[in-house]
DNA sequence: GTCTATAGCATGATAGAC
DNA sequence: GTCTATCATGCTATAGAC
């Protein structure tokens, strides 16, 4: 019977199974040319498979595109909230969590795209459920710069104004990174801490 | 003869011609729904024509998006360059710029949106025409920046960058803002200009 | 689980009457 | 300059063989 296990033991580098394949071959044609330009034929083939071959595994376009939408929305929650939670002051955690946000959106420009610009493109259905992602992603933010306007750190203005032009700077990372560029997402991070920090002191 | 004339004294309130209709028509679709989302029928019929009456002023989709990414960026460059014109300092260059950059961003979201989001779109020939207008923009903001490093009012780690994530700022405003929110297009403005120099200020 | 073939429909753009 | 009708194409998704 063991011949007939159909999950061997898994290796440290597992070959990208199909499914896979296909999600990474999405997260680019989206990224590249959106998803109302991007053609199932177009992820087929960059997957290797027929046309057809898509929805073995997805029941639609839209629920490629889903998948990701939810993968991209939770994996840059997870990081904003390990970046918090691992600082030791207010200050420190805002640059955290910049410096990790914008590094994200240049690192995983394709997925941050695709995050941020093609959300309106969902059902209905999933659009409601990434929006409670999204509400969890900038209360991180949030909890963060209140915390500092608490302690004395942070002046500003309105907390809600000020997080959203904190989560701009970096969001709009993912608009024009390119890959060819020489930074590296590390500097960019770097650079936002520093950035973030400034937005957050009043002379 | 005064009978066959076509053009005649204009009224100071000037009905809109169709063309100028099918642009409108056009900002909204493409803002909404995104270019290729968008059919020539939702815009033939939100102008109130047939499908077929669209090719009589406009040889294409694309070429209705040219005219309107063209058009909000040289709206969007002379708005820049007047508002630093008119300043009596960097510091007050740089209020008038952010102020009236995330302003526009608020107040003509669908053409901002348009103008950032659909750039990829545009023919190789249209973006080279448009790509020269966005250097120009960029070159607006950086002068400010220069010339208050220079006067000593500014401390900026890094001019290019420094500009870059002051664009971003105003710029996203388009992404997120929503006529029905109660923020003023005004009233963000306020809040940007002093989100600006803090940008450029360091403790 | 992958393929070939195609259904069923929407799209951008054009032809030609008025 | 606008219409109706339509072309030619391309699209998402499905059927059915293997």
């Amino acid at each position: 019977m063991l011949s007939t296990m159909s999950t061997p033991a898994r290796p440290l580098e597992p070959v990208a199974d199909t499914a896979h394949r296909l999600l990474e071959a999405a997260a680019e044609a989206f990224a590249d040319r959106g998803f109302h330009a991007t053609t199932t034929r177009d992820i087929a083939s960059r997957a290797g498979l027929s046309p057809a071959g898509v929805y073995v595994h997805f029941a639609s376009k839209e629920e490629l595109l889903y998948q990701l939408s939810l993968e991209g929305h939770v994996a840059a929650r997870d990081m904003l909230r390990s970046a918090a939670d691992g600082a030791s002051s207010p200050t420190e955690a805002l640059r955290a969590i910049m410096a990790r946000f914008a590094t994200w959106h240049a690192e995983h420009f394709r997925v941050a795209r695709i995050v941020q610009y093609e959300f309106a493109n969902l059902t209905p259905e999933h659009r409601d459920a990434v929006l409670g992602l999204r509400k969890q992603i900038d209360a991180v933010v949030r909890d963060v710069v209140t915390s500092g306007v608490a302690s004395g750190e942070f002046t500003v203005d309105d907390v809600p104004d000020t997080t959203l032009a904190l989560m701009s700077m970096a969001v709009d990372v993912a608009r024009w990174y390119d890959p060819e560029i020489k930074r590296t997402p590390e500097a960019i991070g770097a650079a936002y801490a520093d950035l973030g920090v400034r937005l957050v002191t009043a002379r």
